[in-house]
DNA sequence: TGATAACCGAGACGGTACGTCACGTCTTTAA
DNA sequence: TTAAAGACGTGACGTACCGTCTCGGTTATCA
């Protein structure tokens, strides 16, 4: 009976939000379309039920490194992961649909963010306290534009997220692009 | 007769790419369904035609301030308007398509991106000039991070894309997290 | 928990036998649906129980008032009545239901014709005795003509059955079409 | 293509009116379901337009027997012979529907009381000027309670609509219950 | 000028999917 | 242990669009 959460993440994943079709879920995961209609009203709420499971995995872990590049590789890596697949791709376009239409949006946004917000503090305070982080830098503008990079690299220019490219963004996101290091040496 | 593409505009802003249909667009332009599949055989066709119009005006163009801070403003400014408004917003959105099933990810990404090559390269090039931009650093990364990061706040956050937060972000992409302006002044 | 019954009722005079649904009574009778089925499995037999006690009080009483034109009309007057109200219409649709679908059709049939048979068997005998009942004519034959006449005008004809209607129509049932008063009389 | 009304045909002889299913006689005439839609909006207009044949066929012929007991067995006997067949029944079925709901009811019972109407007034005319029929004598209750005869007894008494039995209901039918041929002949 | 092509409106068609209602059967829970 | 509550497979409802097709009727062009 829960094979159609399987199936709702496969469709999801191979025709998007809305290419799916409660119908073909139902037909193959053979089981009767009025009954999946039964428990998830729309199909929202049925995407919704096939994400939890999977959100719930996410649980956005920052590893304390010692550093703040190696915490911002470490938390920028997961979502990279993500973004690498079909099915993260097509959760993030889920998350990006009008909102007013789509409570996916809220809860995909909310859960991955809301997982995250504590985590992220802990780094920026340890960041802090290591005087990495500069005084008066937004926390969440640097997070978003991290996040916004990766995005824009997955979905727009579809360049592989490779290890190496990550580094690079997390090194521009840590000096800059005007500050030289050897000048701050000096 | 081409009321057709107005009213795909229309569509693509309220319903998005998907939920976009043709035979109500052409009811509501009064011309009938064939004669519109005629002309675009496929909905992406149709689209496309009607992006073709908009994207030409968007040229964008970096405006030469005398400083990388200013250029970027001016680069942004017209992104965060794009995305201000819904048919903007349903344009990304159709670009984050999976690439297969929509040429309108081909179109709108090649078109938007190529139109911004050069002059971006032009503003590199001046800010090198300058010694305001660090060597080593990936002209692409950075611009993708800054349109990134405005694209999160758009359409993840739902946060306005305020003068003052755009102003913001170019700072952080100038400075970095870490580097310290005192220290730069020294 | 009887409540079943009256709501079987209502639907019946406003839906019909086939328009009338067991979830739909069940549900504004504040029952389960399957409590409604345990006890009355057939929808048939839902309606037949809730028939049962409509029909009882309609036990055909035919007075006697002395002679048979009296009699006849006190006879049809009730089914007139029956007849003009949307429940009775309703009952004798399901009455006349394919036999075979409707145990609805015999339990109402049977009843209503069964308590008319013996007050019609000694109607007739009294206007055989007072010498109106012409021999060799056959009482089935008369009652059905009679009954199917108001039948014919209140569901075909959508006339109304007029006590005036009522009086000609059992004049025409003494007398038929070709006899003349004035040559018997002669 | 028009298979699809040969179906509703058999439709509704087997299933009736209410029993009938527009998807079922789609797929048994091998049509699409939204074709029959788009041609028969309601399932009203589908049967009827499937009995608009029929009832043509059905034109009242009322044969000129040089007696009115002749013509009213003539009348008669298509009757009967249609209310013999499932067919029959369930067209009188569908035009005893509640008149609202039903436009079946209007074409079947217009129809047919349309055909019938000049015939008959016809053939009484024929019968006055022969003295058959009494002055007086309301025509349209001498038929409606002929017909309402037939219709009793095929559909209530679920009795054989014999010649026998036609012709002792048209010898009631003119003389009456209570007229006496032996003094008729005085 | 008169044939020919290009385009259009009109509308039917086979399809897929929608979301809903009711059916009657079946377990699972609670009085 | 009888009843309620509720889930389920099934079938049908009437509607919206999909993309394809054929049929006539205009225009415009070119011979």
């Amino acid at each position: 009976m829960e094979a159609v959460l399987t199936r709702t993440l496969e469709e999801l994943a191979t025709s998007g939000l809305e290419g799916l079709s409660v119908e073909r879920i139902a037909r193959s995961a053979k089981v009767n379309k009025t009954s999946v209609y039964r428990r998830w009203p729309t199909r929202e709420a049925l995407v919704a039920a096939a994400l939890e499971g999977v959100l719930e995995g996410m649980a956005a872990q920052v590893p304390d490194t010692g550093s703040l590049e190696g915490d911002l590789l470490g938390l920028l890596e997961p979502v990279a992961a993500l973004l690498g697949q079909p099915l993260g791709r097509a959760v993030l376009r889920a998350a990006m649909a009008e909102s007013s239409a789509s409570s996916v949006a809220a809860l995909a946004a909310r859960k991955l963010e809301d997982q995250a917000r504590s985590p992220v503090r802990a780094m920026i305070a340890r960041a802090k306290a290591r005087g990495e982080w500069r005084v008066g830098v937004n926390g969440q503008l640097v997070l978003g534009a991290l996040v916004g990079a990766v995005i824009h690299r997955a979905m727009l220019e579809h360049a592989p997220l490779s290890k190496r490219w990550l580094r690079s963004l997390v090194d521009f996101s840590l000096h800059g692009v005007s500050a030289s290091r050897r000048r701050l040496k000096n």
